[in-house]
RNA sequence: GGCGACGUGGCCAAGUGGUUAAGGCGGGGGUCUGCAAAACCCCUAUUCACCGGUUCGAAUCCGGUCGUCGCCUCCA
């Protein structure tokens, strides 16, 4: 299989170091609830893990969460509550969005507050081998002594310097120097370093619970396009600089980010809709369509049409699984050609927009097998395979259920209508169906009876 | 200003040198139904932003033009 490797720029032959890939994936500040932007990135770091496990690969996945940094600050102060308090509200919301969407948990969570002995390690090593230097209580990245600064972004220390707005840095060597810890303001959490009180900078947490938990060097490290630059690139200056191994990470992967109209997703410009607003108006399925349905490396903008299309698409795969063959006789639907598509769409750079398609196929291949009754069980429990490999459930939506008042008045009212339909009163069942309408309940006659939904 | 990505049917979106340009949504037609709804089946781009070039052959490679987006600052 093929990877996409953002160092390299290059698909390249996946070839993990040793038994287990191990995996790292960019985690969240928990100071507001994730958005579909979130969303795009761990459905789809989640499906990377499920395509290696599917292909038979072992895989411990971890992913960090940044419980202090200046927005946790802020928005802590702004609400009247402590760091803690504030993030493990975050996580918990975090941890119920993604069982919601069928992402499941990393293998482990560590939190930036509970490493700061592993940071200060790092730092100080760095300090050691002259790559750091401390200023008063602030401790910097020196990039200068990093010939290869610059080389998962593509850039060179000149051409950062070239026309950017680069801050005047009194007191750092270098303006592209990065903070590595930082002094602590009064009020603010701080930890007791060599360098005084602090609290450590961005990018030196992940080169910390990288090494600490999967090793010095890794398989697989995954984020958002916008996180190669500063913050991809400073954790390859920090962790191969104090490890003296190269490379920290074999596979660099970077999501296209989610388009919100002309700009991107994000908290920052507040264009955005919460996971939790999302699966208010669609399924976990319907949400893995959509994104899904998209090259991981493109980007993808948002439209509430959209998302009701890729509803459509997921009711169709539904439809399919749980398509009754119960009087179907004689041969069985082979589907081991779909199984085959499936994996070279993933085998080259994780095609997930091809293989959703080789699913979409199958759909129809059962559906017309099931019209001449050929048998259908093998194909349907196919298709239930490969659409979990992509993080599918198959499950209607999540509905808050109805009042029992309201449902027993629905029930008495479609007892009507049988009668009124028994008696080949069609008018006054035509009335009974427009006044559910007008109440948002759509009816469905079929076979074994009349079922209700409500309208979406 | 620097670096990078992209422009494919009404919409979304694969394909990146050679059979009929995937798939989803929408639309049209049909089956089913008292009529519907739901579901299913069939049909739906001689053409890939534009202009040149390379080639026996290009949506796919090269050059240019126009347009869009990302990063360079917190960010998945």
């Amino acid at each position: 299989m093929k990877i996409f490797n953002s160092l390299s720029a290059k698909k390249e032959e996946f070839e993990p170091r040793g038994d287990v890939v191990t995996m790292y994936v960019c985690g969240i500040n928990p100071y507001d609830d994730a958005h579909i932007g979130h969303a795009l990135s761990y459905i789809f770091f989640d499906v990377v893990r499920r395509y290696l496990e599917y292909r038979e690969y072992k895989v411990k996945h971890v992913q960090n969460i940044t419980d202090i940094e200046d927005n946790i600050i802020a928005t802590a102060n702004r609400r009247g509550m402590s760091v803690p308090e504030l993030t493990q509200k975050y996580v918990e919301r975090y941890d119920e969005d993604m069982a919601a969407l069928n992402v499941r948990p990393a293998h482990l969570y560590p939190r930036a507050m509970g490493e700061i002995d592993k940071m200060i390690e790092i730092v100080q090593g760095l300090v050691d081998k002259d790559f750091a230097y401390a200023v008063g209580g602030n401790v910097y990245f020196r990039v200068r002594n990093m010939p290869d600064y610059g080389k998962l972004s593509h850039r060179t220390l000149d051409s950062m310097m070239a026309g950017a707005r680069v801050e005047a840095g009194e007191e750092k060597e270098h303006p592209m120097d990065f903070i590595l810890w930082k002094e602590s303001k009064p009020g603010e959490p701080s930890w007791d370093s060599p360098w005084g009180k602090g609290r450590p900078g961005w990018h030196i947490e992940c080169s910390a619970m990288s090494i600490k938990y999967l090793g010095e060097q890794i398989d697989i490290h995954g984020g958002g396009q916008d996180v190669v630059f500063p913050h991809h690139e400073n954790e390859i200056a920090q962790s191969e600089s104090f490890t003296g191994k190269k490379p920290f990470v074999k596979y660099w992967l970077h999501n296209g980010l989610l388009q919100m109209g002309e700009e991107k997703m994000s908290r920052s410009v507040g264009n955005l809709i919460t996971i939790r607003e999302a699966l208010k108006k669609c399924s976990a399925d319907a949400i893995h369509v959509f994104v899904l349905g998209s090259y991981y490396r493109s980007p993808l903008t948002y439209t509430e049409e959209a998302l009701e299309a890729a509803e459509r698409g997921a009711e169709r795969l539904r439809q399919a699984v749980s398509r009754d063959d119960s009087g179907s006789k004689g041969e069985e639907l082979d589907a081991a050609e779909y199984e085959k598509r499936f994996k070279k769409s993933m085998d080259d750079d994780f095609n997930t927009p091809q293989a959703l398609a080789v699913l979409f196929d199958l759909v129809r291949e059962i559906n017309q097998a099931a019209g001449r009754g050929t048998r259908t069980a093998q194909a349907r429990g196919m298709l239930k395979k490969l659409g979990d490999v992509l993080g599918l459930t198959f499950r209607e939506p999540e509905e808050a259920p109805l009042d029992t008042e309201l449902q027993e008045r629905i029930s008495k009212l479609i007892e009507e209508r049988a009668t009124a339909r028994k008696g080949k009163n069609w008018q006054l069942a035509d009335e009974i169906r427009n006044k559910l309408d007008e109440m948002g309940i759509v009816l469905e006659d079929t076979p074994s009876g009349t079922v209700w939904k409500r309208k979406r």
